[in-house]
DNA sequence: CTCCTCCGTCAGGCTTCCTGACGAATGGAC
DNA sequence: GTCCATTCGTCAGGAAGCCTGACGGAGGAG
């Protein structure tokens, strides 16, 4: 085994817990669909730019959303300023799925933390960074705490009095 | 950014990093091939194995198995002790295409482990088994680089005089 | 107005998996 | 020795996830 394979297996456990965390509540939602909320969300972008930033073609990704329209956690709706192109826009449905995708991710991201243990994930952190070409900071663990316990609530960010 | 999502960038970059460098004298090679190699060299296990390995059905692993036996990778034989298995068999050029596999695998883990020093990388190693469920030693660096060195090799294994 | 570019979409195809079903062979129960 | 459940590889069909090519409609520079 070398470090390639080494680290499939850690991405694979990762992505299935992620899926899993999420799968009863949203079954509709496949792997693929992970491709569309990894780069930041998706409200407001177009079909165009969603497709440019996943690397994939527009029409594998017209298939993503349409998928996602047709379950309804997003509509399309013209852009005011060019009535060629069409945003994405995400309903309450669709806000909530974001939500707990980010949830679950947090989770994971956590958990890791905790088995490695500061240090050891402070160095992993880094390395990842180096070997896959990004320069992401780490996540403040308060914020993904806080992040865990938004998507709890079923839907309005409000604070309750 | 969480650790799965910057994991994931890693993993891409090692991965056609590896396909990249075995692309141009195996084209035929598509990435799902690589599954049956990651375990282990395939020669002289059944469908069966194979597929319980990798993880995926017999049926999907005979589809695998039946592209590489028409590039002519492997040939299925008669299993001796049972008549109702077949046993895959490298030919010369499915033992040249694993060799070049190794190789190729070898040189994107000294590369990383070049790229961030013994240390570090030895945390990550013992991070990526852990998270991954998995106790695999780290790959004798000499060993690699003797790895490499075959791969030159068109064919006879034995040292010239 | 003309032409080039970009938008989303339709059509068709390939790869990579799956489930279901099948004939042939195995091997244990009796 | 004869059943019979199990296991072998395989065929058939389909879903998912990507691709290329082509198109009509709209934008924008000249």
């Amino acid at each position: 085994m070398r470090a390639v394979g080494l680290m499939q297996f850690a991405v694979e456990r990762g992505m299935s817990a992620t899926l899993d965390e999420v799968a009863p509540r949203h079954p509709e939602l496949r792997p693929a669909h992970l491709r569309l909320f990894r780069y930041g969300p998706p409200d407001g972008a177009r079909i165009t730019e969603l497709a440019a930033r996943s690397g994939m073609t527009k029409q594998s990704m017209h298939e993503l959303v349409g998928h996602l329209e047709r379950h309804g956690y997003l509509h399309r709706e013209p852009d005011p300023a060019d009535s060629r192109a069409l945003r994405v826009r995400l309903t309450d449905r669709g806000d909530e799925l974001q939500r707990q995708l980010r949830a679950a991710s947090a989770r994971v991201h956590l958990r890791w933390l905790d088995g490695l243990g500061p240090e050891r994930f402070a160095v992993l952190w880094a390395a990842l960074g180096e070997l896959g070409g990004r320069d992401d900071p780490p996540p403040d663990p308060a914020a993904l705490a806080r992040e865990i316990a938004d998507a709890e609530l079923p839907a309005t960010p409000a604070t309750p009095a």
